[in-house]
DNA sequence: GTTAATGCAAATGTTTTGCAGTATA
DNA sequence: TATACTGCAAAACATTTGCATTAAC
């Protein structure tokens, strides 16, 4: 318990409204998502949680990202590596942009997105929850790199 | 050595071009992936190239799979499960539609795509080389199914 | 005949689960 | 005090790798 009072306030408005023990552990993943405004997989937010509650375990952290998924508070995402990603979910809608040389995740927004998801769930019948859209690519620091490479 | 000839010419063209091997594995892999135009993964592919050839070990789907896809042969995607599915590429870019309920999934083009992968390259710098659009929802069956349901 | 590709088994990395102990409500 | 949550260890799962054998060139 080692966390500040508006970090544990406002986890605990979330957890407890849905009946969800509010626990030292649970309190301490969700600042750490909340302070970092970042894309962590599960084994970096494990090792940062830890320097401040050392006997965590990373099961307890998967355990509660499943939680914070179902309970809408954080979204998760496939990028390229072989392990998700997580984020807090923010009341803008984004989309990501990730660079194939350094790993970067940049994130844009797609208002077009919207009117797209009317027109392809009308015409295929479906009614659609969710759209991702995802770009890869070069930046330009790496796109320089590169040029500077091959000289 | 057991699969169609029209086949074995086919993966002759693309494999023998980049100096590889047309192996027995290979030829009867790239034809269950042309004749199911599903999106597959490792282990039903795996289970289907059995059928033909009962000693292909797993490791060879696999390995073929990465070189299939270095190859530019394959493109790979990650759907809301835990593991990847691989498609043949086609000639024609599209995006994909799931369906949550039924796992059933749907293919739409995009042309809108093109000219927003310009305008967020520009606007962030990135040379961008691909774009994927995922959306995800109900399909009309397991709407209706869910509406009964509900009665 | 050379060498790349295969099959097998063992290793890896991520995520999940069973269970006894602990802390929240 | 009741029970949901945690930590730990073991299991599960997809994927990769080492190496001796086999098959394509």
């Amino acid at each position: 318990m080692v966390e500040g009072i508006e970090t544990k306030k406002a986890s605990r408005e979330v957890l407890g409204n849905s009946g969800q023990r509010v626990t030292g552990q649970r309190a301490l993943l969700l600042d750490i998502l909340h302070r970092s405004g970042e894309h962590l997989d599960a084994d970096e937010l494990y090792r940062r949680a830890r320097r401040r509650q050392p006997r965590l375990s990373l099961s307890t952290v998967y355990r509660n990202l499943q939680l914070f998924k179902k309970l809408g508070l954080v979204s998760e995402h496939h990028f390229a590596e072989e392990h998700h990603h997580y984020e807090l979910k923010s009341a803008i809608e984004h989309q990501h942009l990730l660079c194939l040389g350094c790993g970067k995740i940049v994130e844009f927004d797609c208002p077009m997105s919207l009117q797209f998801k009317e027109k392809i769930g009308r015409e295929h019948g479906f009614e659609i929850t969710g759209v991702e859209v995802r770009m890869v690519g070069l930046c330009s620091s790496c796109r320089s790199q590169k040029a500077a490479k091959q000289e």
